[in-house]
DNA sequence: CCTCTCGATTGATCCCGATCAAATTCCTCC
DNA sequence: GGAGGAATTTGATCGGGATCAATCGAGAGG
């Protein structure tokens, strides 16, 4: 299963400024660190957590990136959001005491684990931990709201647009290009993403091709004029 | 201002079963009682919360409604949510430390304000309550996705159908009739809500009518046949 | 190398809800 | 009660994205 390395610790860990610990005090990554653990290696395609499965743990992404996605009542796959190295998963699960959508690899990939029990005591005693949930927690909610607007207000231009743009800013943060761009998630997860076919992200991609403000092969996608994309949304 | 009155406590008003206490056990719901104060009459279209302020408090409707809404980019304004007797607002500014929404009283209105002083640190000695917060939050983003893949999969009769479905059992639960409904939001406050216009929630409004599903009369409104409206969005 | 399969692209058509416009009802303030 | 104004309803038209359908391209495995 998983090994709690102690030498481990999220102070060191590359990711320490974008991770969890970002706002914490040295003290208090020092203790969330010691109730972390390392996963095992995930291949593409692998689930992370399971829908309706009871809280046992919080997770985050080390390497590579996963989707959030629940089923609608028709079955239908949705996909609730793009996890990036760093990034939390499995937060509204924790929240409610129960998984309410899969998470699952797009690549190979690595996590870390909290299990709930350490974590639920810790957010008795670490304050920053708890804010620091509470505004990731709150983050999400903001994000849902936005695009709850937007998939009612915006076209598809626009909120393609608006997932590059920020795709684009997510990995700058870690460091990675922002221009040059390797999707890991399909077209099909996206449009499930925005509220949207695969046709229709198809065509609005070719569409910001022909306009040069974008160079698409396969899922590796250059981005040429950021700034018209992040222009659009405005309306 | 607002006056702190030690005989109104949480665990002997009629609302305790289904506000903030519902799920926390009577020492705890006499802690937070010592903590909540009963805020002033609000008048219908007062505000509650300004967009923007540094969150000071978290909020519970006491009598009457009221909207959570924001803007948009384009200066049109949104409706996040409608709040009944019992139910928090202010909510996702707790969790951020800024409100990101304005809430407006629909009707007369009055409620209860929790300084977030006081809040916060008895989420560190009451993990009832911060188990019941954290639910809250999830259960607030568990609620925006879903709307959000509704926009985007449910049509306008779908989307108006659970409306009034949602509504008649929130009344429900609060001894109120949930088939004949008194309306304290306008078509404007609905479209806004369901991301739609007021023209189309007045046409569906209407078809509903002509099928015998309800009958409307300003904003009165009697369900009769909740069954076939509770039906509809399962596309 | 070839084939098989799945993902992605492109094309044609249709429908729902937005938009513009006008009539009507409801509510509030004299 | 009457007048004014906002909210709501109804009508006509239009367009964006869904849908159906076919082709194209890329990666996997023999």
């Amino acid at each position: 299963m998983s090994q709690n390395k102690p030498q481990l610790s999220c102070g060191s860990c590359v990711l320490t400024r974008i991770c969890l610990p970002a706002n914490l005090s040295p003290e208090e990554t020092r203790i969330l660190g010691g109730a972390v653990e390392r996963g095992r290696e995930l291949r593409a395609g692998a689930r992370l957590i399971r829908a309706g499965a009871r809280t046992d743990a919080l997770y985050v992404v080390r390497g590579g990136s996963a989707k959030s996605c629940g089923l609608m009542s028709n079955g239908e796959e949705y996909v609730r959001a793009f996890h990036l190295p760093g990034e939390v998963a499995g937060l509204e699960g924790f929240a409610c005491g129960r998984h309410t959508c899969e998470v699952v690899a797009l690549e190979p990939m690595s996590y870390c684990r909290i299990p709930s029990g350490p974590l639920e005591r810790m957010m008795a005693t670490l304050p920053g931990l708890r804010r620091e949930l509470m505004r990731l927690l709150g983050q999400s909610l903001e994000e849902a709201q936005r695009m709850r607007i937007e998939s009612s207000t915006i076209d598809a231009r626009g909120r393609l647009a608006r997932f590059l743009v920020d795709l684009s800013s997510r990995l700058e943060l870690r460091h990675l290009s922002p221009t040059h761009i390797r999707l890991s998630m399909s077209r099909r997860d996206i449009a499930h993403h925005l509220g949207l076919t695969v046709e229709t992200v198809s065509r609005t991609l070719a569409a910001f091709r022909r306009a040069s403000w974008v160079e698409v092969r396969a899922r590796y996608i250059e981005l040429l004029q950021p700034a018209a994309l992040a222009s659009l949304p405005v309306r």
